[in-house]
DNA sequence: TTGAAAGCGATACCAC
DNA sequence: GTGGTATCGCTTTCAA
């Protein structure tokens, strides 16, 4: 018992064959689980592999058969409550297809998702899901495509991509928000999101890059053309990527002499430093301020008061991604699909009537 | 341009040498990186592998060398924020290490931990980290080291095991807040935890297989003592891994005719729940009840009150376990290590006196 | 410095 | 049914 082999183990398909006295090829049928043996041999061969202990080597049995049973998966950051989630529907999906899952961060840097991508491909994964930090930015994501293997692409899409993806309904969950707030009577409503621009000032929707962020934003301005309100642009303000820079530019704007009487917040990381920063200065929700967030994280519901919220269907997400790419690696062909999951405005209190002083 | 190769690449060194004219021993020396070769000859290999766009098989590349570059990490809940946090200081030191990583959710179920751990194995991951599930229950455990691949524990210690171990000092945690509590003059405390027993009813310590959590609970129950308190296992509630689990025990208790003046909360999940029920029932806190939850969660503080909670550098504990393994992987041998890190106790506002009216 | 050839551990094709 | 053997793409002696 105790001189239990210390070296790594190796037992192969060969010395199990050799100690049940049958041939390479019928050992490896017996332990692969494939092709005809019969039923006398095949104990023989499973009684000789638990005696020596056998482990199949995954890495050899990939190398011939071109699958590797691994799906990649790249998000911009696994720390973000979002992220987590959705990476635990396609975690789930694919472990009952029978895959695992090599997860990377990019930090929503394109250099770093890049490489990963990189990365994935040489190990031969079967397929990849990508949440693209940038639409634009998406030949290494092509190169995906050209190397063979499937791709899914996770709460944003890319125009160019012709590859199957699953998004909430940005939009319109955004041209809800703002209608609810323009019906309450705001006129100032600031949109804060993480997307950043060259010179960190929102001019036109031409300077987002990603996709899911640029459909919000669009369907906020369309919401407030709608209702005859310009230059709502000037109330949109971008770089909120760390707690940080979220704080600094909240303040930055309700210390401003003509402060938004709301603010959408993009995601719930920022929604959070929103109302940190607002209970921090005194201000009263929603009496001095109105505020809505994306994603109906945890804390949304237990703060006093409650936050409005646009309730995404995040673990789904994950899982109709995970869904798509298995389904490809099962032989689906054709192109690219999309699916468009629905979003819920779930209204809490955050959100009053403006202030009347106001326009 | 329009017929590149919609086949799967394949470009193999064999390729890239003849493109180069050069032979295979020496294309691959370039493009591994490894021996010696003449620049002239260098050059030339580069401008025949990006030629044909070579992309390195590591599959191939792994099963000679034996190593894969990659690390197998096996969480309870990557869903969990706890995890999640832990997970991201692990990808990071991984990837700064030159290692991927593969993530499996083990749903903190030891059948399932053992599956995901042989796959792991068979994929011929460099090293694993586990958070097991249960401490007693590690025979696969010990079958990683056998497997000749180095192990590292996180945030919960298997004393069965001699190998690298991280975690937090729950105990002493566990004790400041206990007496904590006491010195504010609570006496009916009950600690709520997710760890379950056969018959979800806690008798003693023997029952909690969760490492970190029988530490816990043996801190706390340790500062009751100590004030000479009796009885108080009757106030430890098991069975609380899901949202709805944590319900039902909390309102049950809160309802019952002695109800506890305080709950401690194993973790942020918990703690919500906890949260969340208390306002249901209108109890206000600190005044009706007190409440102190493990793990510093974004959303403790911004409640009313705000919950006073126990700071666990939960980042660093993935970092560090990283770190540890990624040491073996580099030579490291040796006995396993073992890591302590401080917690901190936040004080907030969820914590008073305990009413008059008690014992 | 470069080349030829032998593995690594499985699968798969083709006879028997 | 079972066995022999080529093969996957790369690394790694060992000679030249």
């Amino acid at each position: 018992m105790e001189q239990s082999p210390a070296r790594s183990s190796s037992v192969t398909v060969a010395d199990v064959a050799r100690e049940a006295g049958v041939s390479k090829a019928t050992a490896a049928r017996v332990l692969g689980g494939y092709g005809i043996v019969s039923a006398k041999v095949r104990e023989a061969v499973k009684a000789a592999a638990s005696a020596l202990d056998y482990r199949p080597n995954e890495l050899a049995r990939s190398m011939t058969t071109g699958r590797s049973g691994t799906i990649g998966v790249v998000v911009g950051d696994i720390e973000n409550p979002f992220f987590s989630l959705a990476v635990r529907g396609i975690t789930d999906v694919a472990r009952l297809a029978g895959f695992n899952v090599i997860l990377s961060n990019s930090g929503e840097d394109v250099a770093a998702e890049k490489a990963a991508i990189r990365t994935l491909v040489a190990k031969r994964v079967d397929g990849i899901i990508v949440s693209p930090a940038k639409e634009g930015d998406v030949e290494h994501l092509k190169d995906i495509e050209r190397s063979g293997r499937p791709l899914a692409l996770l709460d944003r899409s890319a125009p160019s991509l012709n590859v199957d993806t699953v998004i909430a309904d940005d939009m319109q969950a955004a041209e809800g928000i703002t209608r609810l707030l323009i019906g309450r009577g705001h006129r100032r409503i600031a949109y804060v999101t993480a997307c950043d621009t060259p010179d960190h000032v929102f001019h036109s929707l031409d300077d987002i890059y990603t996709d899911s962020v640029r459909r919000r934003i669009e369907g906020h301005l369309g919401a407030c053309r709608e209702a005859s309100l310009t230059s709502m642009e000037e109330w949109v303000r971008v770089g909120a990527n760390s707690s940080e820079a979220t704080r600094r530019i909240v303040l930055n704007m309700l210390q401003s002499a003509e402060r938004p009487s709301a603010i959408i917040a993009s995601d719930s990381v920022i929604g959070l430093e929103v109302f940190k920063v607002a209970r921090e200065l005194g201000l009263t929700l929603p009496d001095d301020l109105s505020l809505v967030s994306f994603h109906d994280a945890d804390w949304t519901s237990v703060t006093s008061p409650p936050v409005t919220v646009v309730q995404q269907p995040v673990y789904q997400l994950g899982e109709a991604a995970a869904t798509l790419l298995v389904e490809r690696l099962n032989g689906e062909v054709g192109e690219g699909r999309r699916v468009v999951l629905q979003t819920r405005l779930i209204e809490r209190a955050s959100v009053g009537a403006a202030p009347s002083s106001g326009s």
